[in-house]
DNA sequence: TGTACATCAGTGAACGCGCGTTCACTGATGTAC
DNA sequence: TGTACATCAGTGAACGCGCGTTCACTGATGTAC
């Protein structure tokens, strides 16, 4: 063989790590293949070699963000203040500034909505984040305190990420962070 | 003339209209002005009598739908459950099912971060919404308050437009909706 | 009243470009004999 | 050991398409004389 055994399979893997990047930092539709191949250092032509279609590649590049998110998220909340953490870094300037490394919902949602057919994919991430914070939650309503708690951190990064004035950005962020910890300790 | 006196202008409103409802269902990148002009029943030559540029388009439209909320918002912040009936009409589901004809934030936000320069219509949307929660909120953390209610309904629709599953798309809105709606009233 | 000209909203062909996708090909390697 | 062949990840030209944008043009109307 010209390359090692896993040689495949690693590209394969580098083309669906790159792409998620992509796709949450620059949107699918402004995303084309072209310049996300050559970032690898390959040509367009071999991307069909691993996927069938684009559709097909955002699929897998969506699972593996959601699959990530949730090993951070398991890992989190093994930690001493769960909720705590999870609010903090989920509305931390650093997550804010780099939508590419970070939660695919707030970017990534309307295109898919507006695409195809949706696929579960995006269902399990929402229920599987619901259920991580409902078992933090005390309280006879933690199933639909967590449907708040979730809400409210992704739309205050949407909002966050939304405006154009950095203070304001900030402000947000910041007034959601302190907010949202206050509940959580005073439960 | 071979058109009435306010022809042009009438025309000029009818592509902007079209533009803010469109670009908030289909979103910007994926809205074409060829298909936009056709729907208007004109040729997309003269979209250029009428605009510099489609980025000159989404900032007015987006303004436009700025403008039409802060309309609905004004009349609504004069009715008797100001807060309870903004929480009912954001997280409705007519609202959910119809991203054309509602809020900008949660479908336009995510490309406009992603395209050239944001523009500080955003930022004036935002501020006006959270003025007007604020205005109903007693409390000596209004402020604060109302950054969080407005973060916790874009997220619920947000969240609840992604899922591929209607039924656990209804269950987030109307969770959502109650917790708020109880947040409020003891308030 | 009739004719020549100006106006101007809208027309539609054409431009270069990047998109997703296809496909005949390359060339380094492993295998068969 | 040497030669012929199979494999197959990746190459790069080519496809049709829709995009945003430009521009010479149309044709109904108003105006000037």
């Amino acid at each position: 063989m010209r390359y090692s055994d896993d040689h495949k399979a690693k590209t394969h893997q580098r083309i669906i790590e790159e792409a998620a990047r992509l796709f949450r930092r620059d949107g699918i539709g402004a995303t084309g293949l072209q310049p996300l191949m050559k970032t690898l250092g390959l040509t367009h032509g071999g991307f069909y070699a691993h996927f069938k279609s684009k559709d097909e590649l955002v699929e897998t590049a969506l699972a593996h963000s959601a699959e990530q998110l949730s090993g951070r998220t398991q890992q989190l909340f093994a930690s001493e203040e769960p909720l705590a953490t999870f609010i903090r870094g989920y509305l931390s300037s650093a997550h804010c500034a780099n939508p590419g490394e970070g939660c695919p919902l707030p970017t990534m949602s309307a295109e898919l909505g507006q695409r195809g057919q949706p696929s579960p994919v995006t269902d399990q991430l929402v229920e599987k984040r619901l259920k991580s914070i409902e078992g933090c939650l005390s309280g006879d309503n933690a199933a639909e305190q967590s449907v708040i708690l979730l809400s409210a951190v992704i739309g205050a990064l949407v909002l966050a990420r939304s405006v154009s004035d950095p203070k304001l950005s900030e402000r947000l962020l910041k007034t959601a962070r302190q907010q949202l910890l206050e509940q959580v300790e005073a439960d």
